[in-house]
DNA sequence: ATGCAATTGCAAATCATTTGCATTAAGAAT
DNA sequence: ATTCTTAATGCAAATGATTTGCAATTGCAT
C-alpha cells in the first residue's frame, strides 16, 4: 500500500533460497508453490510472502495476477518482450520487438488515444503441440 | 467450480435491481459496488453475489479481474470488441474488428504456433485527458 | 564487539468471496 | 386458485490468499 522508492534489501538464507527456487523455475510461482519447496528448509509462509514483496518493490521480481487469482512471482531479467503460450505445454517463447507497434500506431492516430501500454500475452498452441494430440 | 451449461434463472425483485444498476453504470462494477446500489431495497450481500455469479454462467455478465484484485462484473452487449481504456478517467471505446488480425498472422507464420486467442486491452489517455492535466 | 534497522516466526487479523442451512418465493403442473 | 418442485434468499459461519502486530533474531555498518 505504498510505493516508495527501494529499501536496503538484506541477504538472508530464506531469501537466497527463494530466491534461488525462482531461478530454477521455468515459470511464475505463487508464494504457496515456493512456499513448497524451501519450507524444509525452515522459511515461514510470512517470510515468502513478505520477501518475494520486498523483491518486488526493489524490481527484482515481477507480481501478476495468475488464472485462479493467486499473485504469482517470477524473476524479472531483461526488458521483458512479448510472450507467446502455448495453452497445452505452457512453453512460452519471447518475441523480438513488439509486433503491434504498427497497429497501435494506426490506433493512436484514429482515435487520438495516447497509448502508454497493451497487453502482451498471446494464447496458442505451439508446433509441437500441435502434432501430439489431433 | 463448474462451468456446465446453463440453469434456468428466475426473475426476482433482487435480480431486476441488481441488473438495473448494471444496466445504468458505463463502468463494470465489483459486487460492493452494486450492493451498496441494492442495499437499501433489502438484498443481501450474498444474494448479489449469487446472481452475478449466475448472471455469468448465463452468459449475461461479464466477470473480470479489477485492478484491486475484486472481480468486476460488466453487462455483456453484444460480441464484445477490442476495447481501448483511458487510464485518467477511465472512459471505455471500443474498436471495430481486429486491429492485431495482421501482425497476429505474421506471428504464426514465423513461429508456427497455432494463435488462438490474445489479450485485447489497450491502456492510453484519451484526447480529452490529454488536454486537461498538462 | 556494539547498536540500530531490517528480517523472521508465529498467531491473529483482513478482506473478498463462498457455502450450509433453513425459509421463502417463482413458476409450472394440476 | 391450489399444489408442487426447485431455485433464490438471508444470515452466519467458513474459506483461502494475503497482511500485520509483536517480540525475538539477525545482518551489517560503525
Amino acid at each position: 500500500m505504498n510505493n516508495s522508492e527501494p529499501i536496503e534489501l538484506k541477504k538472508t538464507k530464506g531469501r537466497e533460497k527463494i530466491l534461488l527456487v525462482l531461478k530454477k523455475s521455468q515459470y511464475p510461482m505463487t508464494c504457496d508453490d515456493i512456499y513448497k519447496e524451501v519450507s524444509r528448509s525452515g522459511v515461514n509462509l510470512s517470510t515468502v510472502y513478505r520477501a518475494l514483496n520486498a523483491f518486488e518493490k526493489n524490481g527484482l521480481v515481477k507480481k501478476e495476477i495468475g488464472e485462479d487469482k493467486k499473485n504469482v512471482f517470477s524473476l524479472v531479467t531483461e526488458d521483458d518482450h512479448h510472450v507467446l503460450v502455448c495453452i497445452k505445454c505452457h512453453r512460452r517463447i519471447e518475441l523480438p520487438g513488439c509486433p503491434y507497434h504498427d497497429a497501435n500506431a494506426k490506433i493512436s492516430k484514429a482515435t487520438g488515444y495516447q497509448i502508454l501500454d497493451h497487453n502482451t500475452e498471446i494464447y496458442g498452441i505451439c508446433p509441437e503441440c500441435q502434432k501430439k494430440n489431433k
